[in-house]
DNA sequence: CGTCGACTTGAGCAAGTTCAATACCGGTGG
DNA sequence: CCACCGGTATTGAACTTGCTCAAGTCGACG
């Protein structure tokens, strides 16, 4: 669960790991690649649509690698409220955060390929490789960012404000692998969207809905999203120009 | 800001490191203090009371350890809106997660001593030290499942809730120093109690006395609580009994 | 064609916010 | 010593947002 989509807040300046965000996607291009050289040859295995990967209080054994699919990493309460934490794509790691026991769980949100390595494996090298637990250290820390990213937006921020940033963190995505950035494709269900949001099946739909009647935004089959109104979107997740203009103003 | 204060959920089993909380308070006294050993002895700084020791966006050149007084760790919204990530107390460090920038700003809550380690020396250790590198992962980790129990916690619960979790946080962290679990000194303003619990500060007031009228606490000079009931208080932070019982009785 | 799961839509309600007034505390200066 | 002041906390009343509950729609699949 590698983060990279500069949620929220605009201070980042392109390449500036630090201050990644929150998205719902991931991909780290960069790192997570470097990781994956200095990793050795796992295993692949196949996980049907809602099968986990783990659970939340499970020993960790592996760290894994997104082939293909899709990962939802959540946390969840007792009386079955939870919290999705990361939506994680291909090329995506999960559980690296985990030293002993996963803090969170990882469900295939649909048929998923995971290459698995062992944790152990992992440790030994990184005993020996100073490298490899400093690029550890450099993965976890940009999750962290993402996950105060994450706070930031669901604490802080309207229905709409939080929908906004989550379509805008995946468009940014979208333009990072090459695809079309107008053009989002959303594998998730509205509860787990409500899920990572913080809000409820019912809000989320609405809030769609209304930006369908304003012209942000056009939706088919509520799988795919295609972007009207781009910077109506960034104004909308209160991004927009307020933000910008701070920073141009700054400098 | 090393995390560590077992917030919400119950999950966990004493010692089990993956999975310590969002709590205010930090301290991680083993990992922090394995931390301290291993680093060169740095300067130490002291920052007036709402002194910055960095803002979000700074260039990272410092890692830092509380000696005295308190810190809080927050993001921004242009707007003005802001979240507390974590308050942080003698013993803890900050700024482990920055890599290039500061993802955070750090705020000296009252007259503080920092100690300062220079990043550059950190890592020139870390090429040569895999035990380093291997802690600080472990440390970035832990911050990364208190961000994640944060987020559970201020998202999916009530006001009430978040409160009587916050307070229980600083209670287990004062049993954890060995000081009275009962007796909490807040040193942060109903402000930042708000803005780390994405409440108004309204809200926190009344919430308060609502837990004074209702017997879970007593309030002296908005410094000091004195927890009376902790058993009622677990059970308004939602972890107690209750949840495991209404699930037991659901089935 | 009927059923199931996922999504949408509507109406009423409750929790928390907003705005505004008031109280409290420590420090300063007459 | 007391009055005043600024910052912080408390309390009240109206309002807003998003939640809850409930009904209805849509599309896939048997």
């Amino acid at each position: 669960m590698l983060a990279n989509t500069d949620y929220g807040t605009e201070t980042e300046q392109s390449e500036q790991p630090g201050h990644e965000a929150a998205g719902p996607s991931r991909a780290t291009p960069l790192r997570a690649d470097d990781l994956a050289r200095s990793l050795p040859g796992g295993m692949v295995r196949v996980f049907a649509a809602k099968e986990h990967i783990y659970r939340e209080g499970d020993p960790a054994t592996h760290v894994y690698r997104v082939e293909a699919g899709h990962v939802c990493i959540y946390r969840g309460l007792p009386d079955g409220r939870r919290q999705i934490v990361s939506f994680s794509y291909p090329g995506d790691f999960i559980a690296l955060g985990a030293i002993r026991r996963h803090s969170a769980s990882a469900l295939a949100g649909a048929k998923t390929h995971m290459r698995s390595y062992p944790l152990a494996g992992l440790q030994e090298i990184a005993r020996h490789d100073a490298a490899l637990g400093l690029r550890l250290y450099a993965a976890v820390s940009e999750e962290l960012a993402a996950a105060h990213d994450l706070l930031m937006t669901v604490t802080h921020r309207s229905a709409g404000e939080r929908l906004a940033a989550f379509l805008l963190a995946l468009s940014r995505r979208n333009s990072r692998c090459g695809e079309n950035e107008r053009e989002i494709v959303l594998p998730m269900t509205r509860t787990d969207i409500a899920d990572f949001l913080g809000l409820t099946i019912e809000t989320v739909s609405r809030t769609f809905t209304k930006f369908r009647i304003e012209g942000l935004i056009d939706l088919e089959q509520c799988i795919l999203v295609t972007i009207c109104d781009l910077a109506a979107l960034e104004i909308a997740a209160g991004n927009g120009v307020s933000a910008r203009e701070r920073l141009e103003l700054a400098s």
